[in-house]
DNA sequence: CATGAATGAGCGTTCATTCAT
DNA sequence: TATGAATGAACGCTCATTCAT
């Protein structure tokens, strides 16, 4: 049983180095925001020239991209399976949302990360459209997970499609706040609001 | 109690010039975001030259920060008295739902153009403080609205505080959804939210 | 009699600036070369800041393109004048060459630093136009010279189209060497050149 | 008089990969002029890594003068030949003005490779000499056949050495006109200068 | 009050060159 | 020999802000 073509010591290095930039990189523009991030800053934090970080990534925005997106990747695994191990529809949308939680203070940088990116960004369309493609594809699995907890009765009759873009946009809003309002207690909040949906979600009696 | 000195002329062609910066800021500023936009961008679009801004204004961020206040000054009233006009809680909640429903897309230019202003501030902290404040209003009025509803008993017991934040942030996120996806329907979201949460606060039989 | 519609101080004084900036670039263009010259260098000789030269220019391209063609502009009359007072073919060619010799160390710098900018442009098609335009004017200017030689019998039956590039040439390749060869007597070249072409088109016995 | 040792293959193929790569150069070089190409397009388009160019070349500025130089290294040997073939100062110069005819759209390129490359050398007297070495000798080569032609009656009396720079200065500028004006029918200019030249050149009736 | 010319710090990016492997 | 990752100085340009008129 053989591995993968091999993977040199030079291309595990280069794979590391990335990583070791990725990382710079999300921790810089999460603190400072992207506009204030200079490519700089994240070199400096990565213990490289600026050279080196347009070695790997092409510009400063794809930079941002790729730091976002690898969070997510990550993230989206865990999160995930976590959903799936649930048998009903309400212990799935929990485990959906325990799951967000967990990306915690995180999530708030993130977020953050991208807004500032793409706030100020010439061509907002086609900035954000990798963006888009995640937020879309979370959305599916949110109706996804309404639509069967209707299907099988356990669930009033609700606009799937429409619900699952407001309980995103809950979590994301949240986000925002928690980094307006390093005291807002986000779990808090996250609760009463679960159990408030969850319950509106009952069929009722 | 003395009446305010008669406004001369002067005066009123000096606010009358403010309005006309502040809207062509409000305009320009929401259509490019914060960054992308410039100074001079808001001075053409005003009619004005650049220096006569920053006799207005003291600096861009000021001059954000007002285009932004402007608007929910305006929209606050207006949605205060129909929201006061409602007899019971959850009247007063839909009330509040429709009026931020109301604010439709300029509130998602309004979220964004904050956003980017905000997010890639030096001093976040500091620079939101104004946005804080407005937040925390609002907060307060949903939170007093819940409350109130859980007291008389309209709405189950619930954490008002936490659920108040989870709404807003609800509505914040969608209207930075809106900028992202332009063919969201918006009010459909809005409404199966709206039900959803209004029937999870009913007292359960 | 009243000028044209009064030029304010302000846009005398920005003219002049113009002038100014101008003249800084012709100077630390034609040195340097175009790209060894940094927008900087300009700005120092000119005794203003960088930002200025961008308030006057668009571009570094830009600043380069008008400070030839200023040169040429302020030349071209002059030379046109003393050709139009020539009553032969002969005459006029004579002039036209001294007139070109004129040009002198002038003309040196100026072909350099088209060339230096030109040759790595990215889109030289595009690039060059100007210059192509510039030089298509003087061809015709040639061409026509000695198309009326041939026509009132002064000149041999020639290619005036073809012949006018090959003069042209000479004289840039000329300006060429001048800067190579500081030594080089281009005086005396083109008088060389001058009489032997001369004498070539005349009608033979 | 001893042989040289023998090349080993080792020294072969060093000499194969030095050609390769120079003519990897004169490629991009031309194409792209000395700014606009990077040592990347060449080792590229070479086939090899921006590394091993630094292994047969000093620098970028280096590598661009022997491309250059390998060209005439060729052209000039056979150019002479057919030279020297001739019997009459008027035949050598014809074969001389054919030789750079057929340099053709080679020539185009080269011109402004050099150019580009020189026009913005910060020390333009220095980074030319070799350059001005190769002019030397062309112009030499041209002011001895002229200077002959005076001697045995086959030439008016002109100034060789003046005229021998203005013929040189003529070709090098119709190539640059070559690159500028792709449409422009270069032997034909060539033929109708090459004409008048000899023609002034005859000995008067 | 208003103008618009002037400033200059700061940024993203490029690329010839070096060097560990 | 050859590679390609790494370097870092340098550059053109932007733009919020200031200020003489």
């Amino acid at each position: 049983m053989t591995r993968e073509p091999a993977p040199t010591k030079r291309q595990l290095q280069k794979e590391e180095r990335r990583r070791q930039i990725l990382s710079a990189a999300l921790k810089v523009f999460t603190e400072k925001g992207y506009h204030a991030a200079n490519v700089s800053d994240v070199a400096a934090e990565a213990g490289v020239s600026q050279g080196t970080i347009y070695w790997y990534f092409e510009s400063k925005e794809e930079l941002a991209q790729a730091a976002i997106l690898s969070v997510f990747d990550e993230w989206g695994q865990e999160a995930m399976e976590a959903i799936l191990a649930q048998p009903t529809a309400r212990g799935r949308l929990e485990a959906l949302f325990r799951g967000i939680e967990s990306l915690g203070e995180q999530m708030d940088g993130l977020f953050m990360l991208f807004l500032g990116y793409w706030a100020s960004s010439p061509d907002r369309a086609q900035a954000g459209q990798w963006w888009l493609d995640l937020l879309l594809e979370y959305k599916s699995i949110v109706a996804r997970i309404i639509g069967e907890g209707v299907q099988n009765g356990e669930f009033r009759a609700v606009d799937a499609e429409a619900l699952a873009w407001s309980l995103l946009a809950t979590y994301d809003g949240l986000a925002a706040y928690g980094m307006l309002l390093p005291d807002l207690d986000l779990v808090r909040s996250s609760r009463a609001f679960a159990e408030t949906v969850l319950r509106g979600l009952e069929v009722g009696s």
